[in-house]
DNA sequence: ATGCGGCGGAACGCAACCGTTACGTCGTAG
DNA sequence: CTACGACGTAACGGTTGCGTTCCGCCGCAT
């Protein structure tokens, strides 16, 4: 019933209007503007903004992150930094994360979104990266996967998503190697 | 002339207001309801929010932090991590940090500001002690301070802020040792 | 040909907030 | 005692957004 290019338009000025004005500032009626369609087409298909929101980046952030397996760590460590950073680098990702972290720290439910899609996909990815190179005896026997997701990705969303400097070409190869070292160098060991 | 009670009363209220709502929904009423004062008093000392806001985060923000200086960069570090996760872990920074963070990616005014107050400030203290630490020979010479800040001050502010984990009594300790591996490991080279 | 249903558009009453103004109170300086 | 100025309160007109309703249009299935 629901025409398809109308849901389509909806969802893409939501995400483009999250980036502009951030979710605080989000209203069904600019939505509505910008998309080209009436509110009425919006409650025919959400009852709230919240409800928007929460199904639109769900389906968004769901779309499952492939997770790098080339046989080595180094090259596995790689891949997924220049995967993670490309996509921190895209102007609307970097816009909605921060402002929607932001706002689950206020927001319950938007919280639980944020943590059901982020931790059991990406997150998920650091964790299984990890145990791989445990299994091939890449990295030490107790290393603490979760230090060492901490120590990949916090750096890269600290410098794209916080500190916001554009990295040049062989930032990531230093950071990478780094982040190498200091999981190699024994340290990050559980108990 | 301006009292300095109700000056005290109004900076409060904007800090309440912005760790609850957050910039983007904050509003002049609230802080005056909240203040417990009029809005004249708000009007008669800023005229905008924005300026309101920034004068008072620049405030807050601007008070120095000490630069470890132990005399030996392990310790330096522990010292620097102790103290900017006690700092994320208050409940007000770690709210208002993420949500102005998000703002500054829209709004150039508070973009400059956040600069000035965060990068001249906890930025040049990252700087300082890694200046140090290779003057002292702890560290390889060609070490990259902008990489090293971002190892430093990423997994942290990644864990308290973003993903908002609890740090349980060793996981400090464990990403201190894991960043000084890195460090050390003589990756981290710049050119 | 007819009718159903999604569509955009317009308007509704309601609420919040903007920035400004007028008014009356009160503490303090002179 | 008087005058000044900051204060809280209340109200202003104007804007924006909510969530709802009604209208007329149009595509599509029957």
């Amino acid at each position: 019933m629901l025409r398809n290019d109308i849901t389509v338009a909806i969802r893409n000025a939501v995400m483009s209007e999250l980036a502009e004005v951030g979710y605080g500032r989000l209203s069904i009626e600019a939505v509505a503007r910008r998309a080209g369609v009436g509110k009425t087409a919006i409650y025919r298909r959400w009852s709230n903004k919240l409800e928007m929101v929460l199904e639109i980046i769900t389906d968004v952030a769901g779309r499952k992150v492939p997770v790098p397996d080339t046989g080595s760590f180094a090259d596995d460590l790689d891949l997924l930094m220049m995967i993670v950073s490309r996509a921190l680098q895209h102007r609307v990702a970097s816009q909605i994360i921060p402002d929607l972290m932001a706002e689950a720290a206020r927001n319950p439910q938007i919280a639980e979104t944020l943590q059901r899609v982020l931790r059991l996909h990406q997150q998920s990815v650091g964790e299984k990266l990890v145990g791989q190179a445990i299994a091939r005896g890449e990295l030490p026997e107790g290393t603490d996967a979760d230090v060492a997701v901490d120590l990949i990705l916090g750096p890269l969303y600290w410098r794209l998503a916080v500190s916001r400097q554009p990295i040049d070409g062989d930032y990531l190869e230093k950071l990478a190697a780094a982040v190498l070292g200091s999981l190699r160098g024994g340290s990050a060991k559980s108990k």
